[in-house]
DNA sequence: TATCCACCGGAAGATGGGGTAT
DNA sequence: ATACCCCATCTTCCGGTGGATA
């Protein structure tokens, strides 16, 4: 028998729950994708044109988050690389919400044709010059896939993808460029001008948020796959299920519960992850996310929080903008700051909703005018106190 | 019916900080 | 060193908005 085995403390093993880890984040594409075979099956069907070497037509998938849009382009496209490995056809993947900017996204265009260019400090058109004339010599088909493409367009008003979709008038016929775009919502397809949308019309697949028994399926896959077997309680999966099917329907916050109640779990060494794991999971994730956007948001943020804070602890105050930004005002002043203007306030308000910390309802007409009212914070008051003063601001 | 309140949000320009090329 | 680029963040400016009020 080894020596070293005897100074090995191996007890902690036995407790052990998780087998695979990457399997509980939501980066992990597994094999089979519960609750979206119609869309695999409709997206496949589109590419198909490319097994006879025509153009596929453009699509937009559309759907809330976790509702297994990116999955299912990867799916897809694995499938069709590993099947077909001599196909004439490219795949490039550009996420927008990395690349906000048209350069950005055709830095990524020319580097997935294999042309270096410098991330920054060059003339757009050289950009562009270069991906045509890298792109002419390809001699292949390519579909462009633009995920989270409402943050492009928001920025660029869709230049972009009108000069994509019109370069196709200038290619010869056995090359062509099919775009895949992703978004949260349709209205970015009403903010393309006129010209656009007539150049642009892709067919739309649509994915309705998950309901109770897919998201039990998709637990279900998870749980064989990344934790151990005989050490869940089927109970902790239909709970999870359940709860996140009637707030959102997001498979990406279930699977986040599922991976903390089985962290939860193991660190109080019980045998197995049960439903009261599952039931606490879902606060922890929640004040997890929240610390990690809160930590990440520049001083002004961080200030106009704190402010909401002051005006919410009032309830007989209205949190509208103008009440809010005197609250603001004074925590810059305390803080030795100069403070942005109103208008920039609002814009931030609207920034801090969109990232889940507030809720915004407005109010329009009467005497008061006009506003926006926040509701409510992502945490309780307390627990926002402290997270600020974590950071300095109290 | 006109006006006003108190804020909304688009557009455009300023600012400052990153970069490249010569 | 100089002359260009890109770009996020703010400021400035300004035409709405709709019930309350005169």
């Amino acid at each position: 028998m080894p020596l070293d085995e005897a100074f090995i403390d191996t007890s902690y093993m036995s407790y052990t729950i998780i087998k695979d880890k990457r399997v509980l984040r939501d980066s992990y594409i597994p094999d089979t994708l519960p609750g979206r075979e119609e869309q695999i099956f409709q997206f496949s069907r589109i590419l198909s044109d490319l097994l006879v070497d025509q153009p596929p037509s453009d699509v937009a998938f559309i759907g809330k988050p976790g509702t297994g849009k990116t999955a299912v382009v990867k799916h897809v496209i694995k499938k069709y690389r590993n099947e077909y490995p001599n196909l004439r056809a490219k795949f490039a993947y550009v996420n927008c919400s990395q690349a906000t900017t048209a350069y950005r996204v055709l830095y990524q265009l020319n580097r997935s044709l294999g042309v270096l260019v410098p991330p920054s400090g060059y003339p757009f058109d050289v950009l562009w010059d270069k991906f045509v004339d890298a792109y002419m010599t390809s001699n292949s088909r390519l579909v462009i896939v633009l995920d989270e493409v409402d943050l492009l367009v928001k920025r660029d008003g869709g230049r972009l993808l009108y000069a994509l979709t019109r370069l196709n008038y200038d290619l010869p016929e056995e090359l062509s460029i099919s775009l895949v775009v992703i978004s949260n919502t349709m209205d970015f397809l009403e903010r393309l001008d006129p010209r656009e949308r007539s150049s642009f019309e892709p067919n739309r697949l649509q994915f309705p948020p998950y309901n109770h028994p897919q998201l039990y399926q998709i637990l279900r896959q998870r749980a064989d796959l990344g934790l151990k077997v005989g050490t869940w309680e089927d109970e902790a999966l239909q709970y999870i299920a359940s709860r996140v099917a009637q707030e959102s329907g997001d498979a990406r916050r279930a699977i986040d519960i599922l991976r903390m109640a089985a962290e939860l779990a193991e660190n109080e060494r019980a045998e197995k992850l049960t439903k009261e794991h599952a039931i606490m999971a879902v606060d922890t994730v929640n004040e997890e996310e929240v610390s990690i956007t809160v930590r990440t948001l520049p001083l002004h943020h961080r200030l106009i929080l704190a402010a909401i804070a002051d005006v919410l602890e009032r309830p007989v105050v209205r949190a509208g903008t103008g009440t809010i930004y005197r609250a603001y005002e004074q925590r810059a002043s305390l803080y030795g700051v100069k403070p942005l203007t109103m208008r920039r306030v609002s814009g931030i308000l609207r920034e801090l909703e969109s990232q889940g910390l507030i809720e915004i309802e407005m109010q329009y007409g009467g005497a008061r005018g006009n506003t926006k009212v926040v509701k409510k914070m992502a945490l309780p008051l307390r627990q926002m106190r402290n997270l600020l003063a974590q950071m300095g601001i109290r």
